[in-house]
DNA sequence: ACGAATAAAAGAACGTGATTCTATTCCGCT
DNA sequence: AGCGGAATAGAATCACGTTCTTTTATTCGT
């Protein structure tokens, strides 16, 4: 792929992370996909040959953002790190951050659960690929638990958060309480507590 | 609604559950519906004003059909009660449940999942509707937990069995890892553990 | 620097499937 | 009998993703 490829193709991505900023995903056409980026229809075909994977390559995109922006917050201030605090602190802060990134972005957040729900094996792919970065995250994060023990406890505060942005964009809560809803499962599941809490 | 409307509305459902046991929501055509069920497009739409609504319908028609199918059986044999056994016995008996249901109509697992996603306010009406009963039902076998633990509780195992589902119906794990993600998350949230476990 | 190849542009055309509309016929009721 | 609300049959509409065609740049090997 040419330098002069590359540039089209992010170009293509950033243009549709800017219209995931004030539209959902399924009011995006292609069309205009193409139209916005100075991109003929025939070429954002050949860069994304459904509609799906365009969408999954800006949802990409947008986490890479966040993650630079992420490690940069982490230069800034360390005591903000993955290493500090305890392990419950930790991992809280760890979702809590993915959360709010949701809530600044709530069209982000639905075109999430749609990607999760999608079939299409680019796109599986390209989830696959942000579970296991996300899981090194994860895992950082719960250093100290063991391994068996820190995959069940992932997996459910994962798939608590997933279910709350889902009761979320449907109107089923409050993000308030979706948010109440992650840490909340944090705690439960990687808290030590007493035989009778 | 007259008894024969009435006849009527449910003979449309239950086409719908028959078509998905053989195939999956989205290659089920409105056209098809009605025409399988001997009634015409036209009323169809009078019956149900869109597609995800008759979908919903048919999903709620097919968990009563599974709830009635459930308390036969416990009439049958009382030792299976939700009374049984200890609390995680009993919680994870629940749940194993319905996963074996899914198991079974696979496609009804992507219908639930397209559902719990989908924003058309009919619908989400009918999901809190079935989520109440269902939340009645997992209470009863947390009898013993406090309040507050149980709702957490059922959260978390709720979240991770929709979550499983996701990941079994787009191929991503197997169902028996599907299963055992729920029964393990169970226990996680369910058993008091030692403090260093 | 020249002529294939290959890529991009521009926009028309296609296809699918949900939804809506129209004209007609049937039923239950008084 | 006769009125009004269902139901029928099926045509018509519509939105959008996807594909195709034609024309115009680029790129690249030599």
């Amino acid at each position: 792929m040419t330098p002069a490829q590359l540039r089209r193709r992010s170009r293509i991505t950033e243009t549709v992370v800017e219209m995931l900023e004030e539209t959902s995903p399924d009011s995006i056409q292609m069309r205009d996909v193409a139209e916005r980026s100075g991109v003929a229809l025939g070429t954002l075909y050949r860069y994304f040959p459904a509609k799906p994977q365009l969408l999954a390559a800006a949802m990409a995109a947008w986490n890479d953002r966040l993650s630079q922006r992420l490690a940069a917050e982490r230069r800034r201030r360390p005591d903000r790190d993955a290493r500090a605090g305890d392990v419950v602190e930790r991992v809280v802060r760890l979702y809590v951050r993915q959360m709010k990134a949701f809530q600044r972005g709530p069209y982000f957040a639905r075109l999430e659960v749609e990607l999760q729900t999608c079939r299409d094996p680019f796109v599986v792919e390209t989830l696959v690929e942000r579970s296991a970065v996300n899981r090194s995250a994860v895992l950082e994060a719960m250093e100290g638990i063991p391994a068996e023990r820190a995959r069940l406890a992932s997996l459910a505060i994962g798939s608590t958060m997933l279910n709350s942005l889902v009761l979320w964009t449907t109107d089923r809560i409050r993000f308030a309480e979706a948010l109440r809803n992650v840490e909340d499962v944090c705690r439960l599941v990687l808290s030590d507590r007493p035989a009778s809490s």
